[in-house]
DNA sequence: ATAAGTACCTGTACGATACAGCTATCTGAG
DNA sequence: CTCAGATAGCTGTATCGTACAGGTACTTAT
């Protein structure tokens, strides 16, 4: 079974991803809306990016995060509403605007980060660090290798 | 860096889960839609589990998907409307209606997951058969874990 | 036989997202 | 320098997936 085309693997391949986006949602819906609306998907991923990558405009964050420029333009107005990044006008760019995490949307961030992470560490209490980090490694291949495909210009 | 706390591989394993999520969907509607509105997400998972666990009742698929029952419900509707499925009283419990899919909604089903399964070929295509299967097994395992997190009972 | 429980459906609401179209600004060719 | 085209961001509108609350029909236990 795998000899030219390991089918068996890949067929396994999409079915595990798409049980781990259903079981990804439900967790995230199940974690997330607990305490006082923490923070949304694309909220966290935008303030998660912004606090790897540093400040940048709402195109940057569409194209990095395969979003159209609309929701992230409505998104980072919610953010802004609550406080957690700012908008500046780009200085070398009189269009653009440079999106900014402020000390609050980082701590909400990394509060929300630190959940996500203890619910992991729970979840992968018996596993192997050898097993943890080849996961790590292999998500991250496998998200880049998504990257690539979806936008190979 | 795996000393006692391996902090960051959660972390990463977090940030990678939370980034296949915005991918997948962004495949998903990429890939799905193209067409003639193909399969939406939950009509996807619900004919893969019909496929896979015959013909049950809505109450079954939406505690088995980890979704609410007027979900599944209307998902349902929305698949009979399409002729993917069909429905028919529970003989053995009058409240009930089992679904069951049809030759149609098979062909459909395996339509798209052939079509997802290509895709996954084509983005691992320069990886080794070990690394998919690594790949492969660790998510079973991940899932495995968020199934079991999220319903101790 | 009646109360409590269950299965499904419907009304309603919300959040995330996309697409189309708008305005303001930038850039390059003449 | 000017103006046509490109680009950044915003807003209007639509759609989809989902949940919760409430209703109806049926079942089960007492």
């Amino acid at each position: 079974m795998s000899d030219d085309h390991d089918e068996s693997t890949l067929g396994q391949i999409e079915t595990e991803v798409a049980l781990l986006m259903r079981f990804g949602e439900a967790t995230r819906r199940a974690t997330g809306t607990a305490e006082h609306r923490v923070l949304d998907r694309a909220a966290y991923v935008i303030l998660r990016h912004l606090a790897d990558a540093g400040p940048q405009n709402v195109s940057a964050l569409a194209a990095r995060l395969n979003l159209d420029g609309s929701t992230v333009t409505r998104q980072v107005s919610a953010l802004q509403r609550d406080g957690l990044i700012t908008r500046t006008p780009d200085p070398s760019d009189g269009r653009g605007t440079v999106i900014s995490p402020t000390p609050a949307g980082l701590q909400r961030m990394a509060a929300v980060q630190a959940a996500r992470t203890r619910l992991y560490g729970d979840m992968l209490a018996d596993w192997t660090p050898e097993d943890r980090n080849t996961l790590a490694a292999l998500l991250s291949r496998l998200n880049q290798a998504l990257i690539n495909r979806n936008r190979p210009r």
